[in-house]
DNA sequence: CCCTTTCTGTGCGTCAATCCACGTTTCTCG
DNA sequence: CGAGAAACGTGGATTGACGCACAGAAAGGG
């Protein structure tokens, strides 16, 4: 079935009856509607109309073809309501990927969104590998580190949480607190497996602190988390994640070139929607008091 | 909804995944593709795709659409077989159209043909009025009187049946057998209401009997045979009618100038299909020994 | 690590689909 | 009965859509 323009001028003309009003609706040239017939009879093998002078009428087949194309014609009608529509409203999916560190940060957001918005349904992908944005995997990612600068995506600085050292009542107790940054050889330090992090504060860690002061490793900075609250060592800690756990002993103070720089990244396509659009205004209301600057 | 080919091209480009594969199934050039969606696009006002180097990934409204149009590609997939099989089998309506007079001839007729074909259904329509073939009231309608030669008509001849002058024997007991055409004048006779009929053996009584002389008429030839037969008076019957009626008496033998020739006419737009095909080598196949000549 | 393949995207020339104008036929109304 | 309107149908002019070619980018493979 080559062409579907042609049904839909043949259909036309079997409501109407006469080419001219055909013609009319579709604001073409009877011409045109007259060659559309003909190429779709010719296709067809079959004639779809009996031409008289009063215009056309439909044959059986042309009288098949009309009710197809008019069911056609009211599906494609509430398509275009729907989608015109899903460009508006704010229903549907949202998909949110970031890596896995920020779930306890983002899950009351998440949940407090879709409270806002009833019609949305929130999925939040987290894991190691990093959805990509431009396949369609996801709406909305948060990165973190370095301002993210693929083509095609739209960058918004979301928050810069203040990051410090911080180590345990426990670990204190048994180890002290290093007094200097000269000091620092002589503590324990817990710290991201991979050297190659390009997080700033384990940059700023692998300049100046040895590597095999680092004693406990990880991937996952939950796990590192834990590992610095049970008194495995030395390490960063947002400050807001530091004032929740009892007995946190600030090592050294939040400095700039520690910020964790968090970005909302959106492709470009989706970024003008309404949906997403709703869920960065939403977000960053949210997260106005997380700042540190 | 202005233009169903984009929707098909956007359709096969959700299919496919790729611009370039919507392409090749399509057959067409790429660059067209790209125009199509992004028409779609623009006057949907919604983005469909997510455009990205390893091809094109559908958004929810691309997904919305993908649906309506699957649906209405095998909508569209389904008419064409049954429109081009309908051109080609002998199936659906047959309507045939006649005067009331020729009913007792095409009644048998229509019953075989309809046992013939078992899945053609037969609508025989008579009336006064003419059905117009040229609107599609009709495929086949069985004329009287002189060769119609209207334009896109296919007009064939059918049978060409001998008419005498007949009366019943009641007449005769009463009134005598007329003994030449000049004692016409002192006879009862059985004609036409309507003195402008066109039908020859009515000009003929018009030009050879006074119209004083015709005592009973009507515009039903029905009602005109049942009128003879009960003995109102001379009238026109055919051989083969006055054959099945007891008690006729022949008045005058057949004349040539009497025939009432039947004329089967199909409009030039349906002539070719194999229904009508099937039903004119039918219906002349069974009139074989109908004819006078 | 580079080469190949694949796919998107765009400027440009060409061709076909479209528009326009006129002729013909039919129906209608005065 | 005759003029006018409306509709189909066709040949010629034109514009918009299509194909082509090339560039850029990303993934895969040796």
């Amino acid at each position: 079935m080559g062409n579907w323009d042609e049904v839909r001028t043949a259909y036309q003309v079997a409501r109407m009856g006469t080419v001219s009003g055909a013609a009319d609706i579709l604001g073409v040239h009877h011409a045109t509607v007259i060659r559309h017939v003909d190429a779709l009879e010719a296709r067809l093998g079959v004639k779809l109309f009996q031409r008289h002078a009063r215009g056309y009428t439909a044959t059986e087949a042309g009288e098949d073809l009309c009710r197809v194309a008019q069911a056609t014609d009211e599906q494609f009608s509430q398509l275009a309501g729907r989608v015109k529509g899903k460009g508006e409203e704010v229903s549907g999916e949202l998909v949110v990927t970031s890596l896995n560190g920020l779930a306890p940060l983002m899950s009351p957001t998440l949940s407090a969104f879709q409270e806002r918005y009833p019609d949305i349904t929130v999925r939040y992908l987290t894991g190691e590998r990093l959805f990509r944005l431009e396949y369609g995997e996801a709406h909305v990612a948060i990165r973190a580190g370095a301002a993210p600068d693929q083509p095609d995506n739209v960058v918004q600085k979301f928050v810069s949480q203040s990051v410090g050292l911080y180590a345990a009542q426990s670990y204190v107790d048994r180890h002290g607190i290093p007094a200097s940054e000269a000091d620092y050889a002589q503590h324990r330090f817990v710290g991201h497996d991979l050297e190659t992090n390009r997080a700033p504060f384990f940059v700023w860690l692998n300049a100046h602190v040895p590597r095999e002061n680092v004693l406990f490793r990880s991937t996952d900075n939950r796990a590192m988390e834990l590992a610095i609250s049970a008194g495995a060592g030395i390490g960063f800690m947002t400050v807001k994640d530091a004032e929740s756990h009892p007995d946190m002993v600030q090592i050294a103070p939040p400095r700039p070139e520690w910020y964790a720089s968090l970005w909302l990244v959106s492709h470009v396509d989706l970024h003008r929607t309404a949906k997403v659009q709703a869920f960065l205004k939403f977000v960053k209301e949210q997260a106005k008091d997380w700042n540190a600057a």
